[in-house]
DNA sequence: CCAATTCTTGACTTTACGGTCAAGATTGCG
DNA sequence: CGCAATCTTGACCGTAAAGTCAAGAATTGG
């Protein structure tokens, strides 16, 4: 009993992703967000609040999703080691391959507003850590399986493959050939100790 | 036969590139350049032309400096392997120990503006492209050295290298351990191929 | 059909932004 | 000294920012 909503919340959170990813928080404006959501002043608001909270929460979506994504490459079919391949070229093929070299909006957003949001640092740090989590795990059961040698320890070589995938990020927005950063993540892949 | 300046430029450029690196470009105002410099507006804008151009020879300052930085460590004393290592160390000690995580300037600001300004990305690009040339330079010695294998190629090699830098120096803005991030620089190198 | 409830619209307020400029201050040179 | 040249100061301008709110529109239950 009461008027209903005339837009898809998901579609205006989709919206709202992209433009906060293009021009990041500080430099994308409420108007920014009408035009691409196609709400009203008074609707954004309404439904969303102001402009901070809409941002922390299309952050939480995207790195649950992200999470997701992850954990769904390393805990899939295949040996451990292979899911570590596939995630690293699943990663960088989806950076190089992104026509504007956009970047990961969490690893955008951590750069931008570290000095400022302590919220946003906190949200980074506990996903990185949930990442690094994953590498370890698959890590520890590449070396059970008898791929990877058990000379250095699982939770060193994780921290390491996360590095590479964030130092391959990075590179991707600053325009680094396709091929060069595909075959970063090939050479770390072949320098881990094999059995 | 006219009036002098008040203030002495390099302090006056070395406030403004606190203010961006603690900032960033967007949420830093003329104002607060105004408030951290002394100087007035008119004479910052005589001085240095708009917020944009002070930004960009900020910029091409702390990136000439930096390059200056690695250049120094990887063509100074000691084997090429131990200037490899000593890099790597100075570098995730300067990030780690950091009280405030501020990461790297050109890192920030191509994180930033990488969607909306063309010349900053073009300037890292050519920053992490010289960057590299030094350290695949360093590999190629190490592996005349007979210190590292011939296996790999030395260009393979330094781009992980180059990775691997820029990984650390984000995850330090995520929070990440101190001793954490200096064992990820650790690891790299001692997978790093041996004869 | 009416009432209660929620949503939409867009005008409005306040503040801050980047940038300009005229007026006055300070210097060296002649 | 006084004039030309430069620098400083701060008022000013137009624009755009984030956020509020009153008035009207759409819906359902009674």
């Amino acid at each position: 009993m009461a008027r209903p909503r005339n837009f898809d919340e998901r579609q205006v959170l989709g919206s709202v992703r992209e433009q906060f990813w293009d021009r990041g928080y500080t430099a994308t404006s409420v108007s920014d967000l009408m035009e691409v959501t196609g709400l009203g002043k008074g609707s954004l608001y309404g439904a969303f609040g102001d402009k901070r909270q809409l941002f922390l929460r299309t952050l939480d979506e995207y790195r649950a999703e992200q999470f997701d994504a992850v954990r769904g490459a390393l805990e899939g079919p295949g040996t451990a080691l292979e899911r570590l391949t596939g995630l690293l070229e699943g990663v960088s093929d989806g950076y190089r391959n992104d026509a504007q070299r956009r970047g990961c909006l969490l690893a955008n957003s951590t750069s931008e507003l570290h000095g400022q949001d302590p919220d946003v640092v906190s949200r980074a740090r506990s996903t990185y850590q949930a990442v690094e989590d994953l590498l370890v795990a698959c890590v520890e059961e590449a070396q059970r399986d008898g791929d990877l040698d058990r000379g250095t320890e699982a939770r060193e070589l994780g921290r390491l493959l996360l590095s590479v995938l964030q130092g391959i990020e990075f590179l991707a927005k600053t325009g680094m050939d396709g091929a060069a950063l595909k075959r970063i993540g090939n050479t770390v892949l072949a320098l881990l100790p094999r059995t």
